[in-house]
DNA sequence: GGTCGTTAGTAAAGCGCTTTACATAGCTGA
DNA sequence: TCAGCTATGTAAAGCGCTTTACTAACGACC
């Protein structure tokens, strides 16, 4: 591999002068720099990126933390995290941990340790301080998705109470009245506010949240598949279910067609997320959608402004949209209430 | 940020002292252990990997180039990929190309300026000689899903062939005798294979392979419709489709239920990949599942044996499978042979 | 004809680490 | 008593680049 020094000597000039040119740094009479560009063609020369960056302490490059890429979820806002990166030149360092706490910490330090410029973190569990402690203070961080408590960094979230009053709101339009909620860890702040705009819309409505008929657990198909098998062997089941995530969605369709019931007949549903497969399911399912490539891309922006020494807003909220399939019906035995 | 040789000072040691404790090259007695140990509990110490890397030229990072991560076939790989070389202690580097040639180079080239140690090549395009160009005589390559014609680096593929000949048996054994295929781009090394497979499995029960039951287009939803839109628009329509993806296959549905019909009822359809949605649509898909992650993992094991001198197998075929859902019935106004 | 400004560069230090070669002190055995 | 070994280190160069300071040569201007 050719060196700086290689170049400099094939062209006869100095390792300083063709750094500077490369680097706009310099003005060059027409005739040096074709012999320099002359060098660099003929040497195959390529800058060795790790010694640049050890030298400028710049990287050009970022780090995107996730809890597992093989979730489309996660897949997609990191394919809209690199889209934007790239657009403007820089790499991204994708990194999954599995959801666990010490290797997201790793990764975060790994990160660190190989000086990327910046750090995009998404995660998907209630933070016990570690992860806070090692963000505290950090100017190069922003936070995607989910948040973790206690770090004052910029943060790009949805609007997820908007999303589960919507969703709500639909099935009480519906004629539903009965209406359970299944979602994910307890005290993660997606699911609190998705709680919280249910409440909103039940409450709105003049309906009562019943305790058993909120069941917080995972965002995950087991999960979904094991709180409806709550929900439905219960005495007075619901009629209608609002599944924080699509995978909880396919969990509770499992269930449901095992107990010989269908949906919308016999059970409304609503997912969340508008994952590529719910449109494919049987039935096509009604959902929340969430906006996931403008949630990378602005991830994106607010990490740049961060680096240019801006200031981008501390939270930023992206609307999420109610996408109407064919999982929701008024009630058995019912009469929809006109909307 | 600390550094080494603020570690030395604390310890009352040289720098090299340090690194070579660090890097187990020096034995030192306990008493000396402990000052350095102490100093860098102190100081916060973390070795700079930049630097480490530049000094030693080896950087225990591979990277991955993919057409797409937002794929969850290639997030599949992906994150197999990853779990795989963590276990060894390496990073990472995962780029999507969007399937465009330049921007294949350019990650090539942009990983090899990382200097990686190694990289694992998926691509789903046909190579004009380019790739192979960028790619001959390397050492630390290998190929992982397509070929890249001209390159003799190790391959980890999957059997293709026998993927679609036992779809194309299992039609056959149900009764079908008007089977069509719609695969991939014309000239991919899988596309070539997967139409082998089935011609031999036609060729077999004594079925001829009418051109006009061949189209060849992209592994894509939209390719799938289109070419869906084809079959069952012409007067004799195959009573089977061998979908070569599971997008197609989904593209095929959406057809087949537009025009009033329905799987498998009027039309048998088998998928390729088993996706995680082919399972969930309606009705679940009967497809060909690949070992997505013993793909990645054997990609990985691979590249670290050449990265280590030794020499693994040109080329590694791993099995595939058929998973019989509920998309293939005998076909209408005929009786099922029995197989 | 000296000064100043411009043009066209260069020398050398430094980024943080590794590594090769060498050094010193103390001890052992003949 | 001294050669030679072991234990415990160290000095300095080098990875490939950037950057700060500096210089030499030349022409223009007064």
């Amino acid at each position: 591999m050719a060196t700086l020094s290689d170049v400099a000597a094939e062209a006869g000039v100095s390792p300083t002068a063709v750094s500077r040119y490369l680097n706009n740094r310099i003005d060059l009479p027409q005739a040096t720099r074709d012999r320099i560009d002359k060098a660099i063609a003929k040497l195959d020369y390529r800058p060795n990126l790790l010694a640049r960056r050890l030298s400028t302490g710049k990287s050009e490059a970022i780090a995107l933390v996730t809890p597992d890429i093989a979730n489309p979820f996660f897949a997609e806002l990191a394919a809209a995290v690199e889209r934007q990166a790239h657009a403007s030149g820089y790499s991204v360092y994708i990194t999954s941990t599995g959801g666990h706490a010490d290797a997201e910490i790793n990764a975060i330090r790994r990160m660190a340790d190989s000086h990327v410029d910046g750090l995009i973190m998404t995660t998907n569990r209630v933070d016990d301080g570690s992860l806070a402690n090692l963000l505290a203070g950090r100017e190069n961080v922003v936070l995607l998705d989910e948040d973790i408590a206690g770090v004052s960094v910029p943060r790009v979230f949805v609007d997820n109470a908007e999303g589960t009053y919507l969703a709500a709101q639909h099935l009480i339009a519906m004629g539903h009245t009965e209406i359970a909620l299944i979602g994910g860890p307890h005290r993660l702040m997606s699911v609190n506010e998705r709680l919280a705009g249910f409440a909103r819309a039940m409450d709105e409505a003049s309906l009562p949240v019943r305790p058993g008929r909120v069941l917080l657990g995972d965002y995950t198909r087991d999960y979904g598949a094991a709180a409806a098998s709550v929900l439905l062997d219960a005495a007075d089941r619901p009629t209608a279910i609002l599944a924080c995530s699509d995978y909880i969605a396919i969990g509770v369709m499992q269930v449901v067609r095992g107990l010989g019931l269908s949906i919308p007949r016999d059970i409304s549903l609503v997912g969340f997320d508008d994952m590529a497969f719910a449109a494919l399911v049987d039935p096509p399912l009604t959902t929340i959608r969430q906006p996931v490539a403008a949630m990378g891309e602005l991830a994106v922006k607010h990490l740049f402004a961060l680096l240019d020494g801006q200031t981008p807003p501390a939270e930023t909220r992206l609307p999420v949209e109610l996408v109407v399939r064919q999982s929701v019906a008024a009630p058995k035995n019912s009469i929809a209430s006109s909307s």
